[in-house]
DNA sequence: TGTACATCAGTGAACGCGCGTTCACTGATGTAC
DNA sequence: TGTACATCAGTGAACGCGCGTTCACTGATGTAC
C-alpha cells in the first residue's frame, strides 16, 4: 500500500456501523478491524487510540446532521412552518441514515459527563429557535428546548426498539402537529 | 462475620450510586467494592455476575418507580389531573432520588439491545393511559407515549447536564401544562 | 524517461494491564441437643 | 444454660483473558534529478 488513505474511510464506516449497533463500550477495536477488512495496528495509523477516534467521529457525525438543521431553522418564512420543515428534515435524515443517526443518538451516552458539557449542538439551535419565537425569559426556552428535543427524538429510540414499526408520512405528520401544539405555534396551511 | 446480609444493601447502593454518575460500562468492580467498605469477592456471594447484578437492579429500581406511577394514572379522577400528578410525582421522584432515578435515565442505554426489548415499564402505563384518553387507534397511542416520555424525560437529561439549573415548582408546573397541549388535555383546574 | 530514494498506510504479531471472576479460608451467628 | 456443629457473608489473594495499544516491518506510491 502507499500513500493515498485506502482504508480509512472503510474503518470510519465501519465503526460507526458497529458504535451504532451495539454502543460504544461493547465494540472492541478487533471487531472493527475485521469488519472493516483490516488489521488492528491500521486504526492507529489516523487515530491515536479508541475514545479519541469515537469523539472525533461523534463531533463529525452531530456537525454533519446539524448543519442543515440550523440552516432550515433560520429561513425568513414563517416558524411553524420552519418547525416543520427541520421535523421533517430529522426524521428524512434517520431514515436515510440510520447509522450515522442512531450513532449520534447512542454515542452521546457513552463519553465521560464532561466531555459532553454544554456540547449538544442541535440543542443550541433549537434554543434560538424558541427564543426568536417566543421572546420568552430565557430560561424557559431552554426548557422548552428540551421538551421539544425530547418529544421528537424519543420517537425514533422507540423505532430502534422496534415499539414504533412504521415512520410513515403520517407519523411525522403528527409529530409536526404535536409539536407545534407543544410550542403554541399556529401550525395552519 | 455471620449469616445477617450486612453488606448486601451497602454493595448496591454504592452500585447505584457509580452506575448512576461513571455509567454501567466506566464503573468497574473494583469500585463498587471499595466505595462500599468490601472486598471484590463479597459482591459474588450475592449475584452471579456485573451484568446481573445491574440487571437486577435496573429492574427493581424501574418497578419502585413505576409503581405508584402507574397508580397515580389510574386514579379515578380527570385525566388531566392525573397526568399533572404523574407528572409532579416523576419529578419529585428526581429530585428525592437523584441517583436512582438517574441511574435508570443511564443504565437504559448500557444494556444490549435484546435484553430491553419491550421492557420499559412506565411506557406501557402511559400508552394505556393515553389509549383511555383518547380512544385513538393504537399506533397513535404507542407515538403519543413516546413524545410525553421524552418531553418529561428530557429536561431531567438537561438539568443533569448543568443546562437546566433549577427544578422549580414554576418548571414543573410548565411541563405540565406544555404536555397537556401536547395531550389537548384541557388542564385548566 | 529512467533511476534512486523518501514516505507512510497498512501488516502481523506481540505485549501488558485492567478487568471480571474464582477459590480456599475465616470467624461470627444460628441451631440442635 | 452450655456445648458442638453447620452455615455462609465476607476476606485476601490470585488468575487468566480480553482488550487497547505498540512496534519493527513491508511495499506501493510520490518525488527529485
Amino acid at each position: 500500500m502507499g500513500r493515498p488513505n485506502l482504508k480509512k474511510e472503510v474503518i470510519e464506516e465501519a465503526a460507526i456501523r458497529l458504535f451504532a449497533t451495539k454502543g460504544l463500550a461493547r465494540t472492541v477495536i478487533r471487531d472493527i478491524a475485521r469488519e472493516a477488512g483490516v488489521t488492528e495496528g491500521a486504526l492507529y495509523k489516523h487515530y491515536p487510540s479508541k475514545d479519541a477516534m469515537a469523539w472525533t467521529l461523534f463531533q463529525r457525525e452531530i456537525d454533519r446532521f446539524t448543519e442543515p438543521f440550523a440552516e432550515l431553522l433560520a429561513e425568513e418564512i414563517p416558524a411553524a412552518q420552519r418547525l416543520v420543515k427541520a421535523i421533517h428534515y430529522t426524521y428524512g435524515y434517520y431514515q436515510q441514515s440510520p447509522t450515522r443517526f442512531t450513532f449520534i443518538l447512542l454515542t452521546q451516552h457513552g463519553f465521560p459527563e464532561e466531555d459532553l458539557e454544554a456540547q449538544t449542538n442541535p440543542n443550541d439551535v433549537i434554543i434560538r429557535f424558541i427564543e426568536e419565537l417566543h421572546g420568552d425569559k430565557p430560561g424557559d426556552a431552554v426548557l422548552m428546548a428540551a421538551m421539544v428535543m425530547g418529544a421528537v427524538m424519543q420517537p425514533l429510540v422507540m423505532h430502534r426498539y422496534g415499539r414504533i414499526p412504521l415512520l410513515t408520512e403520517a407519523v411525522v405528520a403528527e409529530v409536526s402537529r404535536a409539536v407545534c401544539r407543544l410550542l403554541e405555534v399556529d401550525d395552519a396551511l
